[in-house]
DNA sequence: ACCTCATATTCCCTTAACGGAATATGAATG
DNA sequence: CATTCATATTCCGTTAAGGGAATATGAGGT
């Protein structure tokens, strides 16, 4: 993977949170936009844009897509995700994103850990209907 | 210091390439030039672009100017530049252009270390004219 | 087979990046 | 003070990003 191409993906702040969302998790378009509050074309043309470059893949499971961190990722861009990591940590925005995606997954997916599950249920089961 | 601006600096690969020169000490635009064998308004603006965004800092010396990388660097820039640097280690690209640099530093400065020195003289004394 | 839901894609517009040619600036030097 | 040298700025054209509206796709449910 070349190096300015993780960057490019970077240097977009809609990219950033949700980078800094799927660090928590495989996750599917629907929750993300939620959290982030923006129009479905734009979350979806950014997890695209991710795709392409290879920061993140994506499975069908069911009628829902769902996005997760490439693994194993190569070493230039696991370094790079610690770091984003490290500085997120700190942000006000970035840390509202990760309480509202909890808050968000409590009355979605049934309980226990989320990230590195097999079964897709736990990744998104929708108890709701969408407005 | 945002996070976003960071990468945006970081996301085009002169503005890299200046970067992993100037990693080694001040420099001026002349010299950077030459090592990237890029035009002049290119280099130049991208300098302006980095220093608009605060990575890094420029000083007249006789008639030439020096950039530096800023000192010192908000803790962000400090944990990108450490990570960008363990990346270009390895990238040939960015390892040429360290060993023109020291090759073209050689029949230009006075021996002796040149990062951190006072003297205007040790970062850019011209032996040769420009072509 | 149809309908619905989740998501992707296309079209369109606005804005910004990048680079070169030409020109401006400002310090040093004769 | 006119010239030269190093660098910045302006103008211009090309290219790409970002987002919304409308539309397409594809899987599940009825």
């Amino acid at each position: 993977m070349r190096l300015v191409e993780i960057y490019q993906c970077l240097c977009d702040e809609t990219r950033l949170r949700l980078l800094n969302l799927l660090q928590t998790g495989p996750l599917c378009v629907c929750h993300l936009q939620e959290v982030l509050d923006m129009g479905q074309v734009a979350v979806s043309k950014h997890l695209g844009y991710l795709r392409r470059h290879g920061l993140v893949t994506a499975t069908r499971e069911g009628k829902w897509r769902i996005y997760r961190l490439v693994d194993p990722a190569p070493p230039e861009l696991r370094r790079h995700l610690a770091c984003l990591q490290d500085c997120t940590r700190e942000i006000p925005l970035f840390c509202e994103d990760q309480r509202r995606l909890a808050a968000r997954l409590q009355d979605c997916c049934p309980p226990g850990p989320r990230a590195g599950t097999r079964e897709p249920s736990a990744i998104h089961f929708r108890t709701k209907p969408n407005p």
